[in-house]
DNA sequence: TTCTTGATTTAGAACTATTATTAAAGTAAA
DNA sequence: TTTACTTTAATAATAGTTCTAAATCAAGAA
């Protein structure tokens, strides 16, 4: 996405687009880490020194609230986010931590009704152990007696 | 679910059953409104005053840890507890606030495998506005001019 | 342009949920 | 009944986030 594009977005969601939004927008712009405020503070910060904490959250329940980025409440310690708005399942790795996006329909979607309630949004969180610890892992068990990091309550 | 079976249930997942710890699982036993650490506190306070909120902390992690009751990170301002453990979706309304168990299976399902990761628990919520919120607010637009309480970010 | 008004950012304090620390008390086995 | 271990209480500390107030900025009106 350009910087006009991403301009013209703020503008139409009624934001107006000050250089701190669209550095925050243009680091999530196809991200796929999915980080927490921190951070995206401390990327943003490296190229614009004068930005502030709460200016970065402020700005993030902006983008929220005009639906440019989502929030994830997959983990207890901070909320994540990302630029993608679709709705699709995410997985964290409680060995790693890192968390991926997973290529699967909900099967609620918004608009939809569920007993009664009507659905605005679908969050699905999976957790457990990623491809690539579960090789680790097998890999450490032949080879050597190499702890494993620690795993995490999901 | 009797005190005894309570008792029965602490010793068999290994933890010595505490007075606290039998006072926390029996107010969790049957209460389907998903309280936080601090209402568990408050509930459990009354009958034993001596109870201090780390120990309701220390309580809820060790019988989490168990399998005994499960956590909810639905709402990011605070930790939701159940002792319902069985998989299964969870409805919030953006309006109330409650939390509602939903009854339809999960797509995956611990012990499944997504994207070549392993899932050992799948949690998805679900946001919007609940069933009586709507018929209030139809209630309300009909008859008078009432405000709605305000919506919270999903 | 300059003025005005409201939106936005900054700076830092404050708040909330949670975790850590340590000492006292309780429990269970030898 | 000593010993080791677990659990609780009391309190301090931390992390993430929100709030407040002042300064700055953006955009339209005169």
């Amino acid at each position: 996405m350009t910087p006009e594009e991403r301009i013209a977005r703020l503008r139409n969601a009624g934001l107006t687009p000050t250089p701190q939004r669209l550095a925050v927008l243009a680091y999530l712009d196809g991200n796929h880490t999915h980080p927490t405020a921190e951070e995206i503070y401390r990327a943003v910060h490296a190229r614009h020194p004068t930005i502030v904490k709460a200016t970065v959250y402020n700005t993030l329940s902006a983008l929220k609230k005009v639906g440019v980025i989502q929030e994830l409440t997959i983990a207890r310690e901070a909320a994540r986010y990302e630029a993608n708005v679709t709705p699709h399942p995410h997985f964290m790795c409680r060995v790693c931590g890192r968390i991926y996006d997973i290529d699967l329909p909900c099967m609620v979607r918004p608009g939809d009704e569920v007993n009664g309630h009507k659905v605005e949004a679908v969050h699905t969180y999976i957790y457990g152990v990623c491809a690539d610890c579960r090789r680790d892992r097998i890999k450490n068990d032949n080879h050597s007696k190499l702890t494993v990091p620690e795993a995490r309550d999901a």
